[in-house]
Parts: C-alpha cells; sequence; structure tokens
DNA sequence: ACAACCAGTTGCAAATCGCAATCAGTTAGG
DNA sequence: CCTAACTGATTGCGATTTGCAACTGGTTGT
C-alpha cells in the first residue's frame, strides 16, 4: 500500500481509498447484508469475490480507519468487522450510487428494491438507517422510534420481491 | 470492454462502469473544470493522467452513454464532451464522496474549498448547479436566477483561497 | 480422532496500468 | 508553400493488480 496523493483534491483522495470494483461493495455488504465475518463476506455475496483480494481489500479498509475488527468472543480465530463513524458515513454515497445506478443501469427488480426505497426515503431515512448503523457497529445508543425500522424495511421489502408479493 | 455483470445490484453495476481511479475524475473535471478537449482533460487535471487511459476511459463513457462527443467547427481534430443528462445525474454522487472525502482525508484547502461550498450549498444547489450543465452541455434552456452561477461561485471561492482572500 | 470450519496465504497466469515515445492529420505563422 | 506547433489518439513495454485454485495452520463440534 504505498500512498500515492496524486492530489489533494478530496474526490481524487476518495477514489485512492475507494476507487475500486470491490471495496464499496464490501461496505454495502457490510452495511445491508449484515456481514461481519470473513466468511460471511467471502460467501455471502453476489459477485463472488476472491479470498486474497478480501483480504487485501479488509487490510486497506482497517488501515483507513473505515471499518474495525475485534475478535469473536465465541470463536478463537473469528473476527468481527464493524463499520467505523468515518464507515457509517459513506451510506449517502453508496445511496446515491445506487439510486443512479438503479435509474440508468440494467438493475434486477429483486436487488434494486432496497436502491428504490432509500432513494425515496431520501436523506433523513439515510439519516435514520445510520442511526441503526452506528447502534450495531458501534454499539451507540439510539432513540427507539415506533415500528419497524429501516434496516427491517428494507430486508422485508426484498424478501416480498423474492416470494412474489 | 467485456460486459462482466457480476449482478444485477445497482450499486454493483455503477462500480463495473465508474468503478476505477479515473472515470469519475474524468467527469469531475468535465463539470467543475469545464474540460471539454481531450487534451484539455489531458494536461489540465491535477493528477496526471496518461493519454492511452484518457482515450480508453472516453471511449467507455462513450459506449455507456455518460458522456457525447462532436466535432468541433473550428478545428477538424477537435471533439467536444459534453456530459449527457446521465452524466449530469452522477453531481450527487461526486457531491457525497467530495463531502465525505472533505471531512476524512487530508484535503488541501484549495482544492477543498469546492467540496465545502458544495456541502454547505446542499441538494438545492446541486440542482441548481445540475441545471447549469444541462444548459452548457445539452443547450437547454435555463430559467435565469439573478446574482453569480453556482459554477461562478465555485469557481470564485477557489480563487479567492489560491490568491490568499 | 476426525471432519468441518476458521481466517487468511501462496503460486501463477492473465489482464490492466503507467510511462514515454510515436503517429498521422490539421492549423497558424512566416 | 514550408515548417513548427498542435490535434486526438496509438504502440511498446515493464510493473502492478487481478482472479482462480490450492493450500496452510489453527479451532471447533461430534
Amino acid at each position: 500500500m504505498t500512498d500515492a496523493q496524486r492530489s489533494g483534491c478530496p474526490i481524487n483522495l476518495s477514489l485512492e481509498v475507494l476507487g475500486d470494483k470491490w471495496s464499496l461493495l464490501i461496505i454495502r455488504d457490510m452495511m445491508f447484508g449484515n456481514r461481519r465475518h470473513f466468511r460471511e463476506l467471502l460467501t455471502k455475496s453476489e459477485e463472488g469475490i476472491s479470498s486474497n483480494i478480501l483480504a487485501d481489500r479488509l487490510k486497506t479498509l482497517l488501515e483507513q480507519g473505515i471499518i474495525t475488527r475485534e475478535d469473536d468472543p465465541t470463536h478463537k480465530q473469528k473476527g468481527i468487522y464493524s463499520l467505523t463513524e468515518q464507515g457509517i458515513e459513506l451510506l449517502p454515497v453508496l445511496a446515491q450510487m445506487a439510486a443512479w445506478g438503479y435509474k440508468y443501469l440494467p438493475v434486477t427488480e429483486e436487488l434494486g428494491i432496497r436502491a428504490r426505497l432509500l432513494s425515496e426515503g431520501g436523506p433523513k431515512m439515510w439519516a435514520e438507517f445510520m442511526d441503526e448503523l452506528r447502534e450495531s457497529h458501534l454499539g451507540a445508543k439510539r432513540r427507539r422510534r415506533g415500528g419497524p425500522s429501516v434496516g427491517e424495511r428494507l430486508q422485508a421489502a426484498y424478501e416480498s420481491v423474492v416470494n412474489g408479493n
């Protein structure tokens, strides 16, 4: 990992960290799929990342302070990966990217439903979801709201499509 | 350009098109730097893209419908690259990415000022800027507003920082 | 004891990247 | 005209990154 530093432009610096085909997918799976272990990220993703790439990206994301790793008390070899606040704040980036992809690219119905809901929900829903992530990844206390969480609503919508309404 | 199609997820599909270190920088320069010719994109960027990569990315962006190319009437070899509506709608993605980079990465003051203004301006300012881009890239008529345009304001702020207030 | 599971690592071929040199056509100046 | 500078690229080549498969060393459940 050599720090290139091509320029001090915020977009360029972001791309130097996240500008590849896998890093944001890992973040996506941690956010929306609740994948927290190496094996979950490796096998339960749509795209099929290979283990060496996954190991390399997790290392980079750790170094960049986007995720953290702690030992799983139930298994000496397992690690639990969590998003940091910095990582959680990538949600708006992913949400905008998902909205753009949903609008212009050949998205399948099952995998597009989350993007549609998140786009329709707008920044207010994003903020609510980020609060939920702060609870599950940072252990932060969250002001409870009535009804199902954003995460639950997204998951329910996905399953609804898969099971044919 | 093989169409991989790893999955129909909107985030994945977006990354298959834009997930590299240069594509979004080219879009950035077309949006904020008003670069419209090959040579401008090649030489007037902070990061120094090489000509073969630039040619390849422009080709891909053309194929994807994110930009268009037309002949420059003043020079038989020159082409004018323009953003399509699809390309213009990448602005929110870039804006969120810039805001994140501005907050968490070692951004220089000169190159960060645009990100700060755009972040503070929020979606309303983005929409206004996108309307300006529709005018300059698509030839669309725009409802004129009083005062300087968003593009002018961003440029003025940048120069103000460079010249030491 | 043994099979399944865990987080990675290694080896290697293929693809991509980055740099410099080069190309052929176009334009401006003398 | 003639030439020099400029146009959008293309080519060659070494270095890096990727993708795949096999493998490692350790842990857990039966």
